[in-house]
DNA sequence: CGGCTGGTTGAGGCATCTCAAACGCAGTGG
DNA sequence: CCACTGCGTTTGAGATGCCTCAACCAGCCG
C-alpha cells in the first residue's frame, strides 16, 4: 500500500471538516484530536487519536469529512489514499477484514465511553479519563505514569460533556485525594501514583451516587 | 450472498452478548434494539435499528458480540455469515464498500446522537428522539405522523441518559405544547402534528439555555 | 509593564436526580 | 365476578450536582 508519511507539530490541521474524502490517516507517533464545530461556533471534542489510530472513518458513508482534526502533539501520521485504500483491500482479504476490525474497534470503544457518560459523575468521568488515556500508552508500550494532557480543561469538558470549571475541580478533588499527582506550575502534567485506585474509584459501589465533595477521599483512605 | 431470512416477534433475542460472532443481522421489517447490561444488572439501551440497519458490528473487533439485541416490534430479519459475507466482500468490491459505508453511518450516527446529549436539555433530547424516530420511518417510508414507541420509558431515559420520570415528564411537557400528542390510555403512541415544530423547537436559540417548565410552550406560541 | 490566555476558586441558581405515592391496566387465581 | 398482584406511567416534593457568572491568579509574550 503506497502511504506517504508526514510529521507534524501541534496545531497542524490534519482534516478539514467538510471536505472530500481523498485521505485516512493513521496516528504513528503523538497524539490528535478530531472536533466538529457546533451551531454556536464552539467546538466539540469527538475523537482522540493515539499511535496506530485511524482517522477519517467518519466521512466513507456520505464521502465528506465531519470532523476536522489537529495535532495535539508533534508526531507522525501515515496517509493513505481512500481510493487506493479500496483496491488494495479488494485483493488483499487480510486488509479488508484488518479495516473492518478497527472500523468495529472505534465503534465499540465510541460506545464505551457514550454509556460511561451517562451513568458516571463528573469526578469519576475525569478520572476515567485520565485512566483512558494513561491506557492508551500503556497499549502503546509507553510510559503512562507520568503523562502530560495535551488539551486545555475547556477541551476535556467538550470531550467528556462538562464545563472547564467542573473538569478542573474535579482535577484537584482528585489531586487532593493522592489519586493523582498534579504539577505545581505545568498544570498538565499528571502522575498517577497508582493506577489500580484509579479502577477502582471509576466504578466505586452505586455507579451513580458518588462521594459528596469532602467525602471524596474517604473512600481511598 | 446467501442470506437466512426469518420473523420475529417483540421480545425475541436476535443477538447474545458474549458469544462468538458468526453473523451479522439486518432488519428488513420492524425495529430492534441493542443493549448491555452494566455491573449493576441493569441494561442499557446502546442503539436502535429499523428497517436497513445493521446488527452485529460491534462484534467484529473481538469477535465477540458485545451487546444483546431484542426485537421490539413483530418484523423480518435478514442474517449473514460473517465468514461468507468476507468471503464475498473480497469478491465484489462494491459490496465491500457498501459495508464500509454502513459501518461509517453508524459510526457518525452514534457521535451525533452522543453530541446531542452533551448539549440539549432533557425535553429537546426526548423531542429529537421522537423526531429521530419519525425520521427513521420517513427515511423507509413509512408513515410517520402518527408513530408508537416500541420501548419504555426506562428504556428511553437509559438510550438518553436520562431518568424515567424526566422522560414522563418531558412527553408531557411535549404534550402540552403541543408539539406532540399523546394518546390516553396507550401512552405510547405518540401523534406528530408538525415535524417542522419539532425540529425547531430542538435547535432553539441558546443551545443550552432552556425554556423552563412554564416557558416550554411561549416558544412554539 | 500590560495585555492575553489558561487555570483556579467562589457563590448562587436551576435542571435533573432521588425518593415516594398514587393511578390505570392486564393478568391471575379464588 | 372480584380481589389481588405486578408493571408501566404519572406526579409531587425535596436534595444535589453541575452549570453560570464572576473574580482572581500565574505564565507568557510583545
Amino acid at each position: 500500500m503506497p502511504t506517504t508519511r508526514r510529521s507534524f507539530r501541534p496545531g497542524d490541521r490534519i482534516q478539514v471538516a467538510h471536505s472530500a474524502l481523498n485521505w485516512l490517516h493513521i496516528v504513528n507517533l503523538g497524539s490528535c484530536k478530531t472536533a466538529t464545530l457546533s451551531a454556536d461556533g464552539n467546538e466539540q471534542v469527538v475523537g482522540l487519536h493515539f499511535k496506530g489510530d485511524w482517522i477519517g472513518f467518519d466521512g466513507i458513508a456520505t464521502g465528506f469529512c465531519i470532523s476536522d482534526a489537529y495535532a495535539m502533539d508533534t508526531g507522525e501520521l501515515w496517509s493513505l489514499r481512500y481510493d487506493l485504500l479500496l483496491e488494495a483491500a479488494a485483493r488483499q482479504p487480510a486488509l479488508m477484514q484488518g479495516v473492518f476490525a478497527v472500523m468495529s474497534h472505534q465503534l465499540t470503544q465510541d460506545r464505551h465511553r457514550t454509556r460511561s457518560r451517562s451513568l458516571m459523575p463528573a469526578d469519576a468521568r475525569v478520572a476515567d479519563f485520565v485512566r483512558s488515556w494513561a491506557d492508551s500508552l500503556a497499549e502503546r508500550n509507553l510510559r503512562c505514569d507520568e503523562i502530560t494532557l495535551r488539551m486545555s480543561r475547556a477541551e476535556i469538558g467538550s470531550y467528556l460533556g462538562l464545563t472547564l470549571e467542573t473538569v478542573s475541580r474535579a482535577l484537584t478533588r482528585l489531586a487532593r485525594c493522592g489519586l493523582i499527582g498534579l504539577d505545581e506550575t505545568r498544570r498538565r502534567n499528571i502522575t498517577i501514583p497508582s493506577a489500580k485506585a484509579l479502577v477502582d474509584f471509576v466504578r466505586q459501589p452505586g455507579g451513580y451516587q458518588q462521594a459528596s465533595d469532602t467525602d471524596a477521599c474517604r473512600s481511598v483512605a
